[in-house]
DNA sequence: AGTAAAAGGTTTTTT
DNA sequence: ACCTTTTACT
């Protein structure tokens, strides 16, 4: 079944009796151990259904289980109960919900609904007036966020970790009481809030129920979970429930999203007895690459301690490139990319990690050009992107004609309906009265709209009429595609592409049988890859990832090459101030080191763009990462010359055609 | 009164 | 590039 696990890998599938926590350092066969754990639980005799396996994505969840159920003897170990805490707590309220006060079809919000709808009560509540400045609405929803996941008190979070907008403490009050009655009165949870409801439920009389379900509970990416999700591992425990967590504390990178190493560090006080197996063998790196991570990590010591060894002695010494600017950095790295590649690496087994979204513009761009297939992983999702929203938007209608949140995007899609014409529709249709027949009323020609929106709001009717007659979920969203290339053109420049996108969401909604299902599994498991490119070229084709440390967790290349790294951007800039931001930025460049199999090669760029927006020629000199700075000694370095400033003569030269040109123009009127 | 267009600002990372 | 605020226009 699983051949050569080593002594301590063999040791964590075997225990039984006590609570685990397995500490498996970077590559030492994390996800194999789990896997084995599972079916060594399965051939033991357990039902795979009372097996419950949390990880961080549904897709780890799938590919585990996938391994799992190919060496069990038992048939039905795909059974097992797997996926996100979120996933899993939808599961669960759907069925134990009504005792919470749910009903059975309540809709999840995800981040950027939830943020919208922070933005609708922001300006309901009157905030925003004349001369005074408030905050925007992501760091509206970014400040409840935290303040629920952290269980912390809105003082404190403001001080901590958004000290600019102390100012406006009352107002924030104002507006979460006012978003949580909203929540509440259209039976929508935001992603805290099926954690939050989850973990009422086991303190409620279906806590027995819940606990009853489950015999077997396997936690992974332990050290990236919140108080709440260490609260509900706890409450969905039996005395006799057989609990096991795995994680690394030096690849805790989710504290901004109030995750705490805590967790696994007080494993032991929370599940008393608890017995603790740690990996450090790894079977992915060689040595000169793992001898830069250990070195890397070394500068912290905000972690049980452990020290990665490989077998593979011999390796390439990891390279530390310079470059003169971003340009050249990009240049670079496609040509290193291509180099590989000729030596017969394919480009999927390459990947480019950097810090932010963003940091890869330049490079996307250079890939472009030389016809370099890839795909971007992080950053800007495709369901993020505004067209599909709004398509989104007119489905949960159909789905939910209580979601005043869908009602209020379609409605202002319209010509010549802004904020003031929302309101009053929604007064006519009884959108805020909980009343389910809002969308009956519309598709009976409720709702006086202005005359600009007549032949919109008449194909919109027709068009939600029509789906609501059960046809299929694309057929729905192809038949939705008319009314948006009515209302497109108003609302976007390249409205004819943005039409077109569309198509890719109704193949998408095709391997969905109901319309709900369809919505509730993309706002939970959206796809990850981003907007601009439609998926890879072609299946069989050879690509390269392009994705955010964070997005590359749990992944690995022959090789890899780290974008950017500069103090500012990773170090990130907003993390300099504090000491523990500090440390999860060393964590991630820990992450990223040790993605790599057989190659490393560290980018730095000596001079970078100041903003993120205006692509103007605003720069600052950087300095080589303060965490590799001090490893330097482990590299190659490498330097790649600067090119010829062109631009730079040519602004000189501008300045002279400019005048003559002035000169020229001046005579025409004078 | 209310919408559209123009100007001005802008703390990553994600379930 | 997007969102918010200000101003201009109907």
């Amino acid at each position: 079944m699983f051949d050569s696990l080593n002594p301590e890998q063999q040791a964590a599938v075997d225990h039984t009796g006590s609570p685990l926590l397995i500490v498996a350092g970077a590559g030492t066969g994390k996800t194999k151990t789990l896997a084995a754990r599972v079916c060594r639980i399965i051939d033991d005799g357990a039902d795979p259904s009372r097996v419950l396996l949390l990880t961080f994505t549904r897709r780890a969840a799938s590919e585990m289980i996938a391994r799992v159920a190919a060496v069990s003897t038992d048939r039905a170990a795909s059974r097992v109960w797997g996926g996100t805490f979120h996933s899993t707590a939808n599961r669960l309220l759907r069925n134990f919900g009504q005792s919470a006060g749910l009903s059975a079809g309540f809709t999840v919000l995800d981040q950027s609904d939830s943020t919208d709808l922070m933005g609708i009560v922001r300006t309901d509540e009157g905030f925003g007036e004349r001369g005074m400045r408030f905050p925007r609405k992501e760091t509206v929803a970014g400040i409840y966020s935290r303040m629920v996941s952290s269980q912390a008190k809105l003082a404190d979070v403001l001080e901590t970790d958004y000290p600019w907008c102390a100012d406006h403490q009352d107002d924030l009050r104002t507006i979460f009481t006012s978003y949580t009655t909203r929540k509440r009165a259209h039976q929508v949870l935001d992603y805290d809030d099926l954690l939050l409801f989850w973990r009422g439920l086991t303190v409620s009389p279906v806590g027995d129920a819940m606990r009853d379900l489950f015999d077997h509970i396997l936690i992974d990416e332990y050290q990236d979970t919140n108080p709440i999700q260490a609260d509900i591992v706890r409450g969905m425990c039996r005395p006799d429930t057989d609990l096991c967590a795995v994680g690394d504390d030096a690849q805790a990178i989710y504290g901004f999203r109030a995750a705490t190493v805590a967790n696994m560090w007080e494993f032991a006080d929370r599940f008393p007895g608890a017995t603790r197996v740690t990996l450090e063998q790894n079977y992915r790196s060689t040595m000169p690459i793992l001898n830069v991570a250990n070195a890397v990590l070394s500068q912290s010591d905000e972690h049980f301690s452990k020290e990665l060894w490989s077998g593979r002695r011999q390796g390439l010494t990891p390279t530390l490139a310079t470059h003169h600017d971003e340009g050249a950095q990009s240049t670079s790295v496609a040509t290193a990319v291509l180099d590989a590649r000729e030596r017969g690496m394919d480009l999927r087994e390459q990947a480019v990690l950097f810090r932010a979204g963003h940091h890869a513009d330049g490079l996307e761009l250079e890939l472009t050009r030389r016809d370099i297939p890839y795909v971007k992983y992080g950053g800007l999702k495709y369901l993020e992107s505004a067209h599909v929203k709004d398509l989104l938007a007119l489905l949960r209608i159909l789905d939910n004609p209580a979601d005043q949140l869908a009602w209020h995007r379609v409605l202002a899609s319209m010509e010549g309906v802004g904020p003031a014409t929302v309101r009053r529709l929604s007064d006519e249709l009884g959108i805020e009265n909980e009343d389910d027949d809002a969308l009956a009323r519309f598709i009976d020609g409720a709702g006086r709209v202005p005359s600009a929106a007549h032949e919109q709001a008449t194909e919109l009717r027709g068009a939600m009429e029509a789906c609501l007659d059960g046809i299929a979920p694309s057929e729905q969203v192809d038949r939705l595609k008319a009314y948006c290339a009515l209302v497109f053109p108003n609302r976007y420049d390249d409205a004819a592409a943005r039409v077109a996108d569309i198509d890719q969401l109704a193949s998408t909604a095709a391997a969905y049988a109901t319309r709900s299902r369809f919505l509730t599994e993309l706002t939970l498991d959206p796809p990850s890859k981003t907007s601009d490119q439609a998926g890879p070229p072609h299946l069989d084709d050879d690509w390269l990832t392009l994705s955010t440390i964070h997005s590359a967790k749990g992944l690995e290349w022959r090789s890899v090459h780290l974008l950017h790294a500069a103090d500012g951007n990773l170090p990130s800039e907003m993390a300099l101030g504090d000491e523990h931001g500090l440390a999860e930025e060393l964590r991630l460049m820990y992450v990223a080191l040790t993605r790599a199999k057989d190659e490393l090669t560290v980018n730095f760029p000596l001079r970078f763009h100041v903003n993120r927006y205006a692509h103007d020629d605003r720069h600052v000199y950087a300095q080589l990462s303060r965490f590799i700075d001090p490893v330097r000694e482990l590299f190659d370095e490498q330097t790649t010359a600067p090119e010829i400033d062109l631009r730079h003569e040519a602004e000189m030269a501008s300045v002279g055609v400019a005048d003559e040109v002035d000169t020229l123009l001046a005579a025409l009127w004078d």
